[in-house]
DNA sequence: ATCATAGTCGTCTTCCTGACGATAAACAGG
DNA sequence: CCTGTTTATCGTCAGGAAGACGACTATGAT
């Protein structure tokens, strides 16, 4: 097909953002409630335009900045304190997902520690930390002023869905997990990362055994702390391994 | 921020697809020859712009069948035998990337059996099969005319490099070396296939435990064949497992 | 007939996991 | 101080899966 400059039809491209995080023992996503039409009143997944002079990564990390306060990881840089893990998830482009125009969105997926407190980023729309098992209810739930505020807007329910499937299957083999720790943390608090994000029951002591045994996984750092209560726990850091040989399994049935 | 229809740079958006086939014991993809600037007379991956009213991928499908007369295949329908695997990869977005315009290129992979002939499409311009350890040589390569055909032109030796990685990890875990193979095959035949994908050699007897112990995966058609020489091999049909519990290890080292 | 080739079935050892007992070190409350 | 509770950590044992590899089978080629 010959190229024709004038011959192709104009997209706008977005970035939506699913940030995933662990509070209180459950899986959580933020999310921002709309504040104009379509789906005013609705909560959706933040995001934005991408600008005409920038990479699809770098609007993703402008976006959870914006609405978060994170830095985006960069593997390659020293470990930051207010660091998140940002990959690129999945790119959404029915013509139908915007009534207003085309618009393409590519989803990232960021997965961040416990923050202190969920603040509300530049905008002042509302913004919530919101365990996932609740925005992705089935059911269309109303807000006290009567206003539908699930399912999603758009098809965020969808890309988050598809955001937590991954999150959940790449803590099998990755030690992506630790991404929702802070930078120090205890293998009991590990275990818990593993049992919200996936829902289940781990046996401890197996659990021990498996993450203390892979090499590269954790670095002990010498101190210990109490603050689970009960007998003091070593601390660690995340160590250099990325991939999971064996890999964590997931229990079933 | 507030929305504000006028306020988003226009982009272009294409699909940009990596297909691999098995030939010859040698992985390979599916490249095109630049007929125009930019990069004329390089290789690239075929791909095309996504139209006004289609989905992304329909473009990918549509792009598919265009070149190779594949047709996507839809896991809810009956197997047709011209029938591909087909997913979206990842979407690539640098502003510099196409000097022309501000181009998104949402690249989809696609798995498809050794056709037996590698037909160019409806347009007059080269197509061909190559091993993907040479579209990703490193070193510049240069044609009998004395033009530079390698490395591929924009950023498609990266997405190649991609679609690679994504397909060598996915059949460690899913059944999808399937995709690879005719509707009919023996075990050694699907072995070839692990074999030429991630470039190592297996051996033939617990490759075999393997796959006929794992339920769901391969279902005996009750024919055999001797097209590879040697002993008759029992014939088989992909079963209706995607996922493979626990996976295929891909040797190290 | 003999050989080469490919497929299929077994055996053995090693490693990993799941189940679970036991001990250790903190805190709370009597 | 002693006891119960909580969490962490170490150890043991049985079962399953995988790597290494021997043995046998059924074709075609020489």
């Amino acid at each position: 097909m010959p190229y024709d400059p004038s011959a192709f039809p104009p997209f706008a491209v977005t970035v939506d953002l699913v940030v995933l995080t662990v509070r209180r023992h459950a899986l959580c996503a933020l999310a921002v409630r709309r504040g104009e039409a379509p789906y005013q009143g609705r909560w959706a997944l933040p995001g934005g335009f991408v600008r005409g002079d920038e990479d699809l990564t770098t609007a993703a990390a402008r976006e959870l900045a914006e609405e978060t306060g994170l830095n985006a990881h960069d593997p390659a840089g020293p470990v930051l304190p207010n660091a998140a893990h940002l990959e690129q998830l999945a790119t959404y482009g029915d013509p139908k997902r915007d009534p207003r125009m085309r618009v393409v969105s590519v989803a990232h997926l960021a997965l961040a520690p416990d923050l202190p407190a969920p603040r509300p980023g530049g905008d002042a729309h509302s913004v919530r930390w919101a365990p996932v098992e609740e925005l992705l209810d089935q059911e269309a739930g109303y807000g006290r002023d009567g206003e539908q505020v699930t399912p999603l807007a758009f098809d965020h329910a969808q890309i988050l869905a598809d955001g937590v499937e991954r999150a959940r299957s790449k803590i099998e083999y990755s030690s992506l997990a630790t991404a929702f720790c802070p930078q120090e943390f205890t293998v009991g608090e590990l275990r818990r990362v593993y049992e919200a994000v996936w829902g289940v029951a781990l046996d401890p002591r197996n659990f021990h055994r498996k993450v203390t045994g892979t090499p590269g996984f954790l670095v002990p750092t010498g101190g210990t702390t109490t603050r689970q209560g009960g007998r003091p726990a070593q601390l660690f850091r995340a160590g250099g391994a990325t991939l999971l040989n064996p890999p964590m399994l997931r229990p079933e049935a």
